[in-house]
Parts: C-alpha cells; sequence; structure tokens
DNA sequence: TTTGGCTGCCC
DNA sequence: ATTCTGC
DNA sequence: GCAGAATGGGCAGCCAAA
C-alpha cells in the first residue's frame, strides 16, 4: 500500500509528495486558503479558486497545478483529481492513482452543503486520510437551518433589546457564511475590517452577498456585527457598552464554549464536518484503511476500530486528547505576503532559521510602525514549525530563558568583547575603537564579526543549545571561549542577534508588549488571553505555543502561578492625584452615586521590596515584582506565613524593620542577594537585618481570585485575616480633598516613609497595569545646582550625542570640584543636541566615548535621596537623580556645596527639603 | 589571601 | 527606579 | 495612554588577577 508518514505535514515519500506541511516543501498539495504555508513552497497542487484566493494577495511566480474538480490530470508526474471538500469556497480533496491503488486525502472537509463553498464530492479509495476535528460523539452538528434561524432570532431579539448583536466568526470562510445565512432576515450586517477585506475578495471571484456595510463604531445601533473572534474583549467591542457576543463555531455544541469563550451565546454553525459525517463519510469512501487527522484524531481512530475499520491517528499531537484541533490553528489566520523579504535567507548560508530570525529582526527594526512591527513579527510566528515557535517567540522578548526560568548566564559586555575578540582576531584597540563608535553590543558585533567569519547553518535549536551551554560553562573564561567558538562559525548578522538576546535587549522597537500583540494576531487568539497566559506561564514561548493550538483557555489563575503586580501610576502633586479622582466623577462611572464626593485610599508608600506570597497549608513561596521566586531571600517570613490560618495570595512589600530603630532600604539591600545554603542563613540573616511584611492587598483567599472584586472589599477580607507576627497591615486613610492628600503625605514623610499611595477603593486588581486606578506620590529630596564635569556618549539611538553627564558640586575645604552623581533622565532631545554642541566645544580632554568638559553648565539635579558613597570622588551619591533643569542664568560660582550636600546626607531618613535648609 | 571587575537584580 | 518620545 | 528606550545607585556572589 502507499505509504503514508507524518512529519508536520502528511508525506508521501514514494510519490515524494506533502499534503497540506506546515513548512516549505518541494512539492505540495494545498487544500484551501486558510493555509499560510504556501508561499514557501517550489511547487503546489491546488484548486482553482484556491489559487485565484492565493494569488490575490500573494502574487509572486511559483509553480502551480492549478487542477479543475473532478477531472483525473496529471501533475508532477503524478496521476491526481481534486474533488470540492465543502469547507470554504475552493476547497479541495485530493485523490491520488497509484498504480491501481488510490488514496483520497479530505483536506478540511464537511458535507453538509454550506452557501459559500461547493458542495463535496468523493470517491471510493482504498487508503483515506482524513481531517477528524469534531471526532467524538458529542459533536453532533444540529441541522443548519435551525442554527441559522436561531442565530437570526439572536440578533432580532438583541437590537429589539436595544442592544448590538456581535456575530464572532473567522474572516476568511465562516464570516461569509454567516453573512449568506442573514440574508434575507432583513438584517444589515457590519463587517469587522478583515471581514471585510476577505469578503471584498470572494466578490472579486463571482461571489454575491446581501447588502453590508463596513464597520463604523458611530453607527453600530441597529446592525449585526460580524468580527473575527480575535475581536472578542478587543478595545473595539468593549467600546460597545450594550451588546450581545455570539461565538459561531462547531465547538458551540459544547454547553461550556460559552463560558470558555467569554461569550453570551453559541451557534454551532461548523465548516467541519460532524461526528456523524465523519462515520458516513468512511462508509461512503469505502476504504481499507484511514488515517485521521486532527482534533479528536485518536478518539475517532479508536473507534473506527471498534466498527472493524483499520485506522490510525496520524499526527503526534492528536494523541494529546486536545479540545481545540490542531487544523483550526495552524492555518486558520491568513498570511500578509509583502515584507517577506527578509524570511528569505542569505544565500550564502541557506537553510539557516537563526539567520531567518535575525532577518525579521532587521525588518522589524527597520520600521517605526507598532502594528507594522507586529504584523511583521505576527507573519514569522505563524509560519513556524511547532518545535521553533517557543523558541523564536522567546529571543523576541531578548531573552535566552524564559522569565519563569531563573538560570542566567552571566555574560555580559566584558565576555561578550573577548569572545569577539578571539573570534573575529582583531586586535584590541580595532575592537574598542568599533565597540566605541556604537555604543551598541549588538552592531558591534556585527561590524567585528563581518567577513572573519566562516558561516554555517544555524539552527534555533542549536541556538537553544548554545545559550544552555553558556549557562552551564563556569567562569567568564569558559563563557567567552564557548561564545567565540559559535560566533566563528556564525554570519555576522548571526552574530549580531546572539549578541542582542545575551544583552537582553533586542533594540528593534518591539518587547514583550508587542510580541504578546503578535502572538495574537499571528494565531487569531484574543490579546489579553495571550497576555493572561504569559503571565500565569512566565513563558512567552510556551504562550506562543498554546496560543497557536488554541489552548490558552486552559490556563487558570491558580495558587503558585505568581501574577503581575499592579503598578501606580507616579504624580507630582497631590493636586494633580486629585484632579484625577474628581475629574472622573463629573463624568460620573468611577464613583458610587450615593456620594457626593469621590473617596479615595491613602497607604504610605512602604521603601522595600514588592512582595507576593502564596500560601497554602503545604507551601509558601514568596515572589518578586519580577515574579523570580524569592522565597530563599526570607525564610523567617516563610517560616511565619506557616500560621497563617487560610490559603492565601497576599501583595505588599517587604520591609527591614526593627521596633525603635528606623532601618532603611538601605539596610534591606544587604539581605537582597544572599546566597540562602543551609539554616545558618536563617539566623544570621534575621538577626543582621530584621524584616517586616507590609501587607497592602489580598489577591486569593480560599480558592478564590478576589482580583476582580473592588480594592474595598479586598480591603475588608484583608482585615479579616490572623496575621503572624512578622506581618502587618498596611493602614488605610481615606481622604476627599487634595489637601487631605497633601496632609497625609507630609504625615507619611515624617513617619519616615517614601510618600503616599493613592488608590480608588472601587479599582480592581489589574495585574500588570500601570493604569488611572493606583497612584504614587512621591516627591523630592531637595534639589542640588551642580556643574558638569564629564560628559559621555549615550548608546543605541543616542550614539551620536553627547547624553550622560557626570556633575559636581564644589570642594569648599580645597575650592575642588568633586563629582556626585550622573543624569541624563530629564532633558528633551533638543536640549541634549544643545548640550552636545556645547560640550564638544568646550572639552577638556578625549578619551573617546568619555570627556571632561569646561564646568561651565549648571545643571539642577532632584534625587530621592543621598548618602555617603565611595562611588563618586564627593563620597556622596545621588539616588533617583534626574536633571530638572538647566541654570542657564547660573555659573560655575553659584553652585552648591559639597557642606550643604553633606548635611542633606547626615539628616535621619534624609527628610524632604522644607525640613532641612528651610526653603 | 585579598581585591577589583563583572553580572544580575533590587530600588 | 525616572523621564522622554512616538504611535 | 501605552510601550519602548535609555538612563541612575548599590548590594551580593563569583571569578580571576594581583
Amino acid at each position: 500500500m502507499i505509504e503514508v508518514r507524518y512529519d508536520r505535514g502528511v508525506h508521501l515519500p514514494r510519490q515524494d509528495l506533502w499534503l497540506d506541511p506546515w513548512e516549505a516543501k518541494r512539492f505540495a498539495f494545498v487544500s484551501h486558503a486558510h493555509g499560510d504555508h504556501i508561499a514557501p513552497h517550489e511547487e503546489i497542487v491546488v484548486s482553482e479558486p484556491t489559487a485565484r484566493l492565493m494569488q490575490s494577495r500573494l502574487p509572486g511566480a511559483r509553480a502551480e497545478h492549478v487542477l479543475p474538480f473532478g477531472e483525473r490530470r496529471t501533475a508532477h508526474g503524478l496521476d491526481v483529481m481534486l474533488l470540492p471538500a465543502g469547507h470554504i469556497f475552493g476547497s479541495a480533496q485530493c485523490l491520488l492513482f497509484a498504480g491501481d491503488e488510490t488514496l483520497l486525502y479530505t483536506g478540511d472537509f464537511k458535507l453538509r452543503s454550506g452557501k459559500s463553498a461547493e458542495p463535496a464530492q468523493w470517491r471510493q479509495a482504498d487508503t483515506l486520510i482524513m481531517e477528524t476535528t469534531f471526532g467524538l460523539p458529542r459533536y453532533r452538528f444540529p441541522p443548519t437551518e435551525e442554527v441559522i434561524d436561531q442565530m437570526v432570532a439572536f440578533c432580532r431579539e438583541t437590537i429589539d433589546a436595544g442592544e448590538v448583536p456581535v456575530l464572532l466568526g473567522y474572516s476568511l470562510g465562516k464570516a461569509q457564511e454567516i453573512l449568506c445565512s442573514l440574508d434575507g432576515a432583513g438584517l444589515t450586517p457590519m463587517l469587522h475590517g478583515s471581514v471585510y477585506q476577505m469578503t471584498r475578495i470572494y466578490e472579486q471571484f463571482g461571489q454575491s452577498f446581501c447588502k453590508y456595510v463596513r464597520y463604523n463604531p458611530n453607527d453600530v445601533a441597529g446592525k449585526v456585527l460580524i468580527c473575527p473572534p480575535s475581536a472578542n474583549c478587543s478595545q473595539m467591542l468593549e467600546r460597545i457598552a450594550r451588546k450581545r457576543v455570539a461565538m459561531i463555531s462547531g465547538w458551540a455544541v459544547d454547553p461550556s464554549a460559552v463560558y470558555r469563550y467569554g461569550v453570551d451565546a453559541g451557534f454551532p454553525l461548523s465548516d467541519h464536518a460532524d461526528y456523524h459525517d465523519l462515520i458516513r463519510y468512511v462508509e461512503l469512501v469505502q476504504p481499507q484503511r484511514v488515517f485521521t487527522l486532527h482534533g479528536f484524531a485518536a478518539e475517532f481512530a479508536r473507534d473506527l476500530r471498534a466498527w472493524g475499520v483499520e485506522a490510525w491517528a496520524l499526527s503526534e499531537e492528536n494523541q494529546m486528547e486536545l479540545h481545540f484541533g490542531g487544523s483550526d490553528v495552524v492555518r486558520r489566520s491568513v498570511p500578509k505576503a509583502f515584507g517577506n523579504a527578509a524570511r528569505r535567507p542569505d544565500h550564502s548560508t541557506p537553510q539557516s532559521e537563526f539567520l531567518a530570525f535575525a532577518n525579521v529582526g532587521e525588518v522589524i527594526a527597520a520600521t517605526p510602525a507598532k502594528l507594522e512591527k507586529i504584523r511583521l513579527l505576527a507573519d514569522y510566528l505563524r509560519d513556524l514549525a511547532s518545535e521553533q515557535l517557543p523558541i523564536a517567540t522567546l529571543y523576541f522578548t531578548g531573552r535566552p530563558f524564559a522569565q519563569s526560568d531563573s538560570r542566567t548566564l552571566q555574560v555580559g559586555w566584558a565576555v561578550i568583547l573577548r569572545a569577539l575578540q578571539a573570534a573575529s582576531n582583531i586586535n584590541d584597540t580595532e575592537l574598542h575603537r568599533i565597540a566605541g563608535a556604537h555604543g551598541d553590543a549588538g552592531k558591534a558585533a556585527f561590524e567585528v564579526l563581518d567577513g572573519q567569519t566562516a558561516p554555517q547553518p544555524f539552527s534555533l535549536r542549536e541556538s537553544r543549545k548554545l545559550f544552555e551551554n553558556l549557562y552551564r560553562a563556569r567562569g567568564p573564561s569558559a563563557k567567552a571561549k564557548l561564545l567565540q567558538n559559535r560566533l566563528s562559525i556564525l554570519s555576522a548578522r548571526e552574530g549580531q542577534y546572539v549578541v542582542k538576546i545575551l544583552t537582553g535587549d533586542l533594540r528593534i522597537g518591539l518587547r514583550e508588549g508587542l510580541v504578546e500583540e503578535a502572538i495574537a494576531k499571528a494565531f487569531d487568539v484574543a490579546l489579553e488571553q495571550v497576555k493572561e497566559a504569559n503571565m500565569l506561564l512566565g513563558d512567552i514561548g510556551q504562550t506562543a505555543a498554546l496560543a497557536s493550538r488554541h489552548e490558552l483557555h486552559r490556563l487558570e489563575l491558580s495558587l503558585f502561578r505568581p501574577i503581575k503586580c499592579m503598578l501606580a501610576t507616579p504624580l507630582p502633586t497631590a493636586e494633580a492625584v486629585w484632579e484625577r479622582f474628581a475629574g472622573t466623577t463629573e463624568q460620573g462611572d468611577r464613583v458610587p452615586a450615593l456620594q457626593t464626593r469621590p473617596t479615595v485610599f491613602l497607604e504610605d508608600k512602604f521603601d522595600g521590596i514588592r512582595a507576593q506570597l502564596h500560601r497554602s497549608a503545604q507551601r509558601i513561596e514568596i515572589f518578586s515584582r519580577d515574579l523570580r521566586r524569592i522565597t530563599g531571600q526570607f525564610p523567617e517570613l516563610a517560616d511565619q506565613a506557616r500560621h497563617l490560618q487560610e490559603e492565601v495570595i497576599i501583595d505588599g512589600e517587604i520591609i527591614a524593620f526593627e521596633k525603635g530603630r528606623k532601618l532603611t532600604f538601605f539596610d534591606l539591600q544587604k539581605r537582597l542577594g544572599r546566597k540562602s545554603d543551609g539554616e545558618d542563613l536563617f539566623a544570621r540573616a534575621a538577626a543582621d537585618v530584621p524584616l517586616a511584611f507590609v501587607v497592602f492587598d489580598l489577591l486569593w483567599l480560599n480558592g478564590e481570585s478576589l482580583l476582580r472584586i473592588p480594592l474595598r472589599e479586598r480591603r475588608r477580607h484583608l482585615s479579616g485575616l490572623q496575621l503572624p507576627s512578622q506581618f502587618q497591615i498596611a493602614r488605610v486613610i481615606p481622604a476627599y480633598s487634595a489637601a487631605e492628600i497633601e496632609q497625609t503625605f507630609q504625615q507619611a514623610r515624617r513617619r519616615l516613609n517614601e510618600g503616599l499611595m493613592i488608590k480608588d477603593p472601587e479599582s480592581f486588581y489589574l495585574p500588570g497595569s500601570r493604569g488611572m486606578f493606583w497612584f504614587k506620590l512621591k516627591k523630592e529630596l531637595a534639589t542640588l545646582d551642580v556643574v558638569v564635569v564629564a560628559a559621555e556618549f549615550g548608546h543605541g539611538k543616542r550614539n551620536n550625542v553627547l547624553s550622560d553627564y557626570t556633575f559636581a558640586v564644589r570642594d569648599e575645604a580645597t575650592g575642588e570640584l568633586l563629582p556626585i552623581g550622573k543624569a541624563y533622565s530629564g532633558l528633551t532631545d533638543a536640549e541634549i543636541a544643545e548640550l552636545t554642541e556645547h560640550f564638544k566645544q568646550n572639552t577638556v580632554a578625549n578619551y573617546g566615548r568619555y570627556r571632561t568638559v569646561k564646568p561651565d553648565v549648571v545643571l539642577e539635579v532632584a534625587f530621592n535621596s543621598i548618602q555617603a558613597s565611595a562611588r563618586h570622588a564627593s563620597g556622596l551619591a545621588l539616588r533617583f537623580p534626574r536633571i530638572k533643569a538647566i541654570r542657564r542664568d547660573k555659573n560655575v560660582d553659584s553652585i552648591d556645596k559639597l557642606q550643604y550636600a553633606r548635611e542633606l546626607a547626615s539628616q535621619r531618613g534624609n527628610l524632604p527639603a522644607s525640613f532641612g535648609r528651610g526653603a
């Protein structure tokens, strides 16, 4: 019999024919236009409509065997016939004649006749390879007319109730089927942009639809909105206050689908065969053996075997008993072919996956438009095979390992430079000239390596291996050696991207946030779902993998999976804070109507480490702000948490704390990076720097998430907890005016705390969001007038400007100018440009990227605290220094004196300026 | 054995 | 941490 | 308003040079 294999697509090795392969192949049959895997194939067999659909958005030459339906033809030496598959417009099955044997491959198919696809046909075949997305008996779709009637009724009822019906269905195929179904119902469909585009393409090919309009946010009333599933929970839909959302999908026969998709209703209108039709199809084709693909392939094959038909599941994914078919995922989205030139590898090193990755990075770097970046990345990710997808996705966040992976490489600039030098054989001065000239490790790597290496193909899997080996190697020398060995056999572009990942900074104007958006776009899933999954997994690669299989919904918030912190937006004054609340009150939706004045919750802002503690009866973990597990750093707190009565996730701040003695962040820091191996640390650390856990939020209580109840309620639950002695609840003070906020801020400062947190009592806990519900008020301690004594070129886009200034105060005793800190932040690009010019003309000594300058530019520098330090010659250093202003009115004779800075430093707790100089 | 440089992680 | 900038 | 880029001080741990 015809040999059939599976390796990310069905392969017939004797015929050297691939059926819907995921990756570029020499010769392949492409069943329908959902596929985005077409472009790279060298030679394809397709139906005419599919070819035309492809041609319309994938111009360019490739060898195509365009075959009519129902006629036996020869293509590439093979004897084949295409039959309509009924899935979407143009979808085809492939019947292969090999000697006196036949094989029928269905692709995605359905038996019921749809309104926008050719009805399916069939022939007897010896081997049947069939798509079995809905291969469980419970997937039995009701009669189509019945479903359509229900759907129309849903739309009518929704409109009659003054709400907007929203129907979710894939842009290509399903949406047009919906559109046809609404024909004659007296409803006006309004199409989401992507649906609109697809529909227009259908029309170009002669399909006609009922009257519809394009999405217009101001005119949704009375219309039926048709959107792709990804639009659910999107901003576009959020804006429509009164709506009812329905998912149009075969999965809707499952009653839980409504909850899983987060919609109001579901209608099982499917482009796939249901269980009954799958069985019927096997009866029609009368095969001697069956191979099943996608969805419940293993289950369906088992059922067939029970009926006496020889049947086996083909793809490995099927063994996992998914609820969602892989085929739906991988092939659903429609590709954009433009801008893919980058994916064409350099011909010098063909087949290098890593080069393809790097080239995509280059194209993304080249466009400033965010949406374009997202699109480019989505196109790349969508094409990747399941093994490559998680790796490349991770790299686009600039990480060699997942965020939840605690491994660190210990490879920095020094190691990279050493490896670059050895790999390229250039001399030290030349290396430093190049490194200096760019101020960007990646660019320097490119220039250093260009033409100096003997590139070999580098797969993504090998790249992962490289990072793992770099981790394992002990010591900078060993790491540099390892890196050198690899760099010497990479192209310059690949070397550049290896270095970019090592430095943790791709600098292509795209980071985790946009990578999440790209995942959502690539696999047509909701952005919110991607973000939540990424947070819970702590692994964007895995997130992408799950998204590609539409399995994100399986992830749930749970104990010991850290939640991203809710963050606060900084504001400079109490008035500015109050405006945010008072301002929204007038529009009237944030604060309950019964209150005449808005209430805000005030808490002291503690200067410690943000921490999230998860506690069950069996286990306790503490996570840092970046979701790193830091339980080992605070053993006594973890130990005490056992005495809590409940299962909780609490959010708070770990501070250095001892009764009667003010401890600072500085004290706390001494405990921070400590290695925890053994009980001795327990006693020693605790004795050194005693701790307290100040709790200000409760996110989980006895099996239930509290994220989506108001802060007010969460606080109420929190106050009911019995806390161990080293835990304390942050005091909340309600306030009703800017004056009260200011007064409480001053009190917080007197309590030696950093400042004030101002929170909306009605707000939910929004993980990872720095929204308009939490604010922080933190004023500068004081400002110093200082003079710039040295300037440096910056990095990245500040490569060619002197953006980084070292500044000094005057030591009265000796008359010297003593450096006290550095800063760039606070100046606009224009000011930096101006100062660059000035310092270039007033350079005292030029050391390349660093130069001392004539001390004549006076800056007003703000900071939050000042303390003794060996970092600068003044013996003092500033915390959070930033430039307040260029004091053009001052000269070097009127800058602040060292003595004054010392006084500030010596004040207890660095009280605010008003307590110091009396200003 | 001490010290300085490097790295990562807190703010 | 802080701040600015482009989308 | 958000995401990204570019920048600050200071600690502990680790390795390699002194």
